[in-house]
Parts: C-alpha cells; structure tokens; sequence
RNA sequence: GGUGGAGUGGCCGAGAGGCGAGGCUCGGGACUGCAAAUCCCGCUACACGGGUUCAAAUCCCGUCUCCACCUCCA
C-alpha cells in the first residue's frame, strides 16, 4: 500500500505525512464563528475535512480532530444588539444552525468541540506565560499585545515581510510599540461582555482562542492544523507566533481548503453572494450536496452553480441506482472495500476527483455485470464503491442519511405497486400494450419509475 | 505596493513533458412491443504570442484577463 502524502501550507509542497506518535494522528480545524447561518463554503470546509478524518481513520489512525465554535466576537456583538437578544443566545443559534448543516451532510462530529468562552483559564495562562517572557505586555488599558518585532520568526506561512504588511487602517494605536502588534486580549467596552483577568477585564481575541484551545487539547505540537485559505494570514500566522513564543512546537503540517466561488468570486457573507446551507438542501439531498462539494480537489475553487450542482446530483443518483439494484441482486447489502486503487488516489493528497474517476469505472463495469446477473462481479464493483463512498461520507447505506419517515409506509407501498405491476406484466404477456402502458402511465404520474430488467420490472420513488 | 492562486471542450472538473482522466449535457447505435434503465460510439479542449524539445496543456520568456489575502472571513 502506498503512503499518504500531503500538500503541506507552510513548506509548500506534497510530501510523506509522519505522524508524531505511530498510530495516532492529532488534527485542529478553525471551525465557525457562530454569528450567521451556514453557507456552502463554511460545509465545504467541514466537508474536506471530514474526508481527510475518514480516510487516516480508514488508514488504520487513531484520529483525535478538535474543531472549534467562535462564540464570542465582534460581529456576534453587532448581532445581538441587532436581534434584541443576549449575545450569548446568539452564538448558540447559530452553533446549532451549523451542527444542523453538519449533520445533514454527514460530516461526523469532532472528538472535541470546544468553545472559546469556556477557554478563558486557558487562554489566561498563555498570555502570563508570554508576558513572563517578554513576548507579549500590557500597556495599561486592558488590553494585552504580542510584540511581533520580538518573535524569531513571523509571517512564514503568508511568506510575506513585516515591513510590507499595509499599516492597519482603523486599529487604535496610542498603546501599541508597532503598528503590527496585534490583541491578544481585548478590554472590555461598556455593555459588553467580560471576563477578569490579571490586566483588567475584556474578553478574548480571536488568534489566542485558537492557541489555547489547541494546547488545551492536543498538547505542545500536534499532527495537522487546517482551516479555510483565508485563514493563513492573519489567523494562522498570529496562532504560531503566540504559541511558538510560549515554547511550543505547534502544528507540524498545514492544510487549507479553497472556496467555493461564484462567478469566479469567493463566497463570502460580506459579498453578499453566499448561499445558506439549508437554502441549496431544498434543491438537493444532503448526500448529494456532499458529493458535489467532493467533486473538485480540496485545493482548487469550486465555482457553484444550480446547473452544476444539479448535475452533479444526477451523477450521483446513477451510482447510487447501480447500489440499489446490486443490493437487490446479490440479496444484501454489498460489503464496503477499499480497492488498492482508490487508496493509492486518496494517497496522493486526497486526489478525491481521481476517485470519482474509478467509481465511474467500477459502476460502469459492475452496470454490465448487473445485466449479466454475474452476481460475484457485482458484488466486487458494488463493495469498491461503497468502500470509496464510505470515505467520501456519501454511503447511501449509511444509516446517517436513513430517513424513518414513511418508514411503515414502504411495505404497503411495495405491495400496492407490485400488484400494479403484476396486472401490467399479465397485460403485456397477453399482448394488450395499451392496458400495460396505461397502467404504468398512472404510476409514472405518480412520480414512480419503472424499470424492466432481466430479473422483472422494478420501482423507484423519483 | 507586498504575497498567493487561476484561465482546459456546451457545463463541471482532473492531469503537470509522450498513447485525449472522469462526470453531466447533446447526437448516433444496441437492447426493448414501446419506454425507462443499461451498455457501445461520437462531440478531439487546454487564455494569447514567442522559445526549448524527437515530443509541450504540462518547461522557459513575454503579454492579457480574472480572483484572493494584507489585521471580519471556511
């Protein structure tokens, strides 16, 4: 079997990924700030990574995958006031609108949630430990700084220099030593909320929360940190320069998604071009909105369209359709393989489209097998793409897309239709196509499909 | 100004020097009483101009266009 190998941000290029400890694989995500609804950018990063966890876990990793909740921020502030309703009540909602998005596209929950609020000891103590060692001070006014003129090293990610950052348009100025320094802490404002600290009390920048909540549980260094592109600078840059200060190693091994893009622009809330979550699951099932947002690499842009998406969706319902009726003919459920192919794609930085590739094959292949009711082919083709499937958390078997409605209703149903279908097949052997044709238009408009296959005709809700 | 990314057939989307990934759409065919489903065939693309090479979508030089980040961002 081939070794996994990862495209690595910060080294910028595709190499052989170790793990710190054999066997086990330690991976923070930047998760949301919980002042909107989902869009479809937000759950393709969920997406991405939800895959990368799959398949180390698939490749025989004891995967702990920390993804956190911004619960406190500006723009949650703005929100409240806004909504007329606590700040807190806020982040809530929102939180649960984003584990309802996680949910419906099977994106597994994370070993550990945290949020930044119940962080606050934590983040507490990074920033004595930096004021200790002259990395970080506290001018007075509440608020606590990194001195970034002090750090080593300091923009490695973002590769860019200090002196070419544009100066901060808005910032308050009057306590730091360098424009560049950035909040680690800020003082509270009136009417917002806050939390004691030895420096006056204020509430947590962003970048802190993400370099104790990381320490908290993954420890000193750890395997993997991911996140959205837009991320690197500053949110990343900022997190290695507080924690390399405090003396820690940090992640070994960046990843960063790209966006979904709309006319060739990022989606974003600010643009005014984003699209919630639930709003496309009208359209689409979750399954299907997971399997167009696999579609493109994890690096490239995905520029979303209905047409697309649609399409996309069509894909997969042959798929789908080739599982369904292997599961008729072989009476089971196929066993889910991970072909040596498949492996080797996903190998090499999560190559998913390359596997899309091979699962066009394999149904194409195991399509032929089905006509020729060679049952052992069958068998084969359908366990290689439910095993491929299964990694891409799009597994129609999966008893997370199970739906119970109607549930009791299926059997009647499947009766009723087969008497149908007997009256037709009795229709056709007496050569009356009109009465056959009559009876399946009426199950057509009822938005029911027939098929007549070798093994007799089947049904299938459209 | 700095840093990074992109331009591939009707649409989406891989590939990164050598036999045209794959999907969807569309056209043709096989099968079928007719459909549907399925299978087969076809639609021969890499922004532009040069160059290197036996061979370039891929390497080099130049040009154009677009996008992103530079202290809100997945």
């Amino acid at each position: 079997m081939s070794a996994l190998k990862l495209y690595d941000t910060a080294t910028r290029d595709i190499r052989d990924f170790q793990p710190l400890k054999k066997g086990e694989v330690s991976i923070y995500v930047c998760g949301a700030t919980v002042q909107a609804a989902p869009h479809v950018g937000h759950i393709r990063s969920g997406v991405n990574f939800d895959i990368l966890r799959r398949w180390l876990t698939a490749s025989g990793y004891n995967v702990t995958f920390i993804r956190n909740v911004t619960d406190i921020d500006d723009k949650i502030l703005h929100k409240a006031v806004h909504e007329e309703i606590p700040w807190w009540a806020v982040a809530m909602k929102y939180e649960r609108a984003f584990a309802l998005a996680y949910e419906s596209l099977n994106v597994l929950p994370p070993t550990y949630e945290p949020r930044a609020t119940g962080h606050i000891t934590q983040m507490i103590e990074l920033m004595e430990k930096l004021i200790e060692n002259g990395s970080a001070y506290a001018p007075g006014n509440g608020d606590v700084y990194l001195e970034v003129r002090k750090l080593k090293s300091y923009l490695t990610l973002s590769n860019q220099k200090l002196d070419d950052l544009l100066p901060a348009g808005d910032a308050d100025e009057t306590y730091k030593r360098d424009p560049r320094d950035f909040a680690l802490w800020k003082a509270a404002k009136p009417g917002d909320p806050s939390w004691p600290t030895p420096w006056g009390a204020g509430r947590p920048g962003w970048h802190l929360e993400c370099s104790a909540m990381s320490h908290a549980y993954l420890g000193a260094e750890f395997d993997i940190h991911g996140g959205g592109l837009d991320l690197i600078f500053p949110h990343h840059e900022n997190e290695i320069a507080q924690s390399q200060a405090a003396g820690y190693g940090f992640a070994k091994l960046w990843m960063h998604n790209a966006w979904v893009t709309t006319s060739g622009e990022k989606m974003s809330k600010s643009l005014g071009n984003s699209l919630q979550v639930m709003e496309v699951l009208k359209r689409v099932r979750g399954i299907e909105l997971r399997w167009y947002l696999g579609s493109a690499h994890y690096r490239s842009m995905l520029e979303f369209s209905f047409e697309a998406l649609e399409e996309s969706a069509t894909a997969f319902k042959r798929v789908e359709s080739f599982l369904q009726r292997a599961k008729e003919l072989i009476g089971a459920v196929p066993g889910a393989v991970i072909a040596d192919e498949f492996a080797a794609v996903m190998n090499d930085d999560l190559s998913v489209p390359q596997g899309l590739a091979l699962i066009a094959e394999w149904q194409r292949s195991g399509n032929t097998a089905l006509t020729n009711g060679d049952s052992a082919q069958v068998s084969k083709f359908a366990g290689y793409i439910r095993g491929a499937l299964d990694i891409l958390g799009c597994d129609p078997f999966d008893p997370a897309y199970a739906s119970n409605a109607g549930a009791d209703l299926s059997a009647a149903v499947d009766g009723l239709i087969a008497l149908l279908l007997e009256q037709r097949e009795a229709a056709r052997a007496r050569k009356d196509f009109a009465a056959a044709d009559s009876i399946r238009d009426r199950i057509t408009a009822m938005g029911i499909s027939i098929e007549d296959t070798p093994q007799g005709p089947r049904w299938s809700i459209n």
